[in-house]
DNA sequence: TTATACTAGTGAACACTGTTCATATGGTCA
DNA sequence: TGACCATATGAACAGTGTTCACTAGTATAA
């Protein structure tokens, strides 16, 4: 008697279906340029039978995005090296992966501002906090132990770390690099860069945040 | 006898009312909800005149952007402090600030993947280069001070500090910053980790960009 | 001054988009 | 068998970017 079990799986079937087509379509076209119709041709259905799965375009992009935090958040989780420095390291450069790996996953969790909601909803994920978290105990650790110079504060630390890979990240997938600009290598100085910096300890500067507008 | 003088400065003067109306738009309602209709209704005129000004509305879009690059340059070139390495600070936070002024600019310019053709174009831009020498050139004369470690090249410190300050004017713009977050002082603090990371020196590492894969 | 040439701007249309809804289909259960 | 109900559909609506035959109005040449 597991026909509501047999339909509920049906559903979540073809709801696997139109993201798995989504993404494709995404990652090969971009957001723009998929039409929901498109999305219903590969999966064989007319158009109208997605909305009774997702109520919107955008409610399958903000599904995709749970999707990839889910994804990045696994990954991080079999973290584990010897030198906790180094753990530190590998933490944010699988960031940077992930945004090879999974370049429309990456643009929807963190560059994509044509979907309206997720600007609204970003504090509402718990994934985010969580990474955050997961990452910013990690190095509160690596504080006690005296790695960094005494008062560090663990969430500057990392606030700062994913700030750089971020950079470089959005810089690629964005095309905004020299073709003949080599990435991998620009990510890893940029993380070291900021990481030896930290350490070497920055001056905690004017207190207030300094108003120096260039006013042009 | 400036009959065409005077049909070419009419011309001008509405394609730059269509410019006007499209930042404004864009601006207000982002680029993905701006359509040529809205555009036509603000300078009132058909939807069709628009065409014969601009080819498309991703032509508005990267008519926009080269603006973009003129206002970042005339910006940049008022240049001038006392300290050479302050002067280098100014010129990357001269970027965060422009970010924060334009920021419809900063993204079209630099973030934005919805257009198509700018990927394609985007290293055509004289603009680019142009803003990469000017910057580079100062670094240079930096390194020849002595200011940096022995080696290091001035178009990887010109790369890394952008990245760098490139990555939290994204976040900022992208609203992916908790709200409590002060935007400016994490610019301040990841430019300044970068600059003090690059002067105590980073390992050249291995020559190869290191392909340590994560794998997930 | 008249006739020609040209230009800017238009209205209507085309092919597309996201989305909605009345309708039909076909399996489920009494 | 008959009532029910979830699922999927075709057709339509309002909106999009873009094109094109056409018109009104101005500039040039005869």
């Amino acid at each position: 008697m597991g026909v509501k079990e047999r339909q509920e799986r049906e559903r979540e079937a073809v709801a696997r279906a139109i993201l798995d087509a989504a993404r494709e379509l995404f990652v090969a076209e971009g957001y723009r340029n998929v039409s929901i119709r498109k999305i219903a041709e590969k999966i064989e259905y007319s158009p109208a039978a997605i909305y009774s799965y997702f109520p919107s375009k955008d409610d399958i992009f903000l599904a995709l995005a749970e999707e990839g935090f889910r994804i990045l958040l696994t990954c991080n989780e079999e973290a584990s090296a010897a030198d906790p420095i180094d753990r530190i390291r590998a933490g944010f450069w699988r960031l940077y992966e992930f945004s090879k790996e999974h370049p429309e996953y990456f643009a929807l969790m963190f560059v994509d501002r044509s979907v309206p909601s997720i600007s609204q909803d970003w504090q509402r994920f718990g994934f985010v906090r969580e990474m955050k978290h997961q990452m910013a105990a990690h190095i509160q650790t690596v504080i006690n132990d005296g790695l960094f110079p005494p008062g560090t504060e663990a969430d500057a630390v990392f606030q700062i770390l994913l700030a750089s890979i971020h950079g470089v990240a959005v810089l690629r997938l964005c095309e905004r690099l020299a073709p003949a600009q080599n990435a991998d290598a620009l990510a890893r100085d940029t993380l070291e860069a900021a990481l030896t910096g930290l350490r070497a300890g920055i001056p905690r500067a004017l207190q207030t945040a300094s108003s120096q507008s260039s006013d042009c």
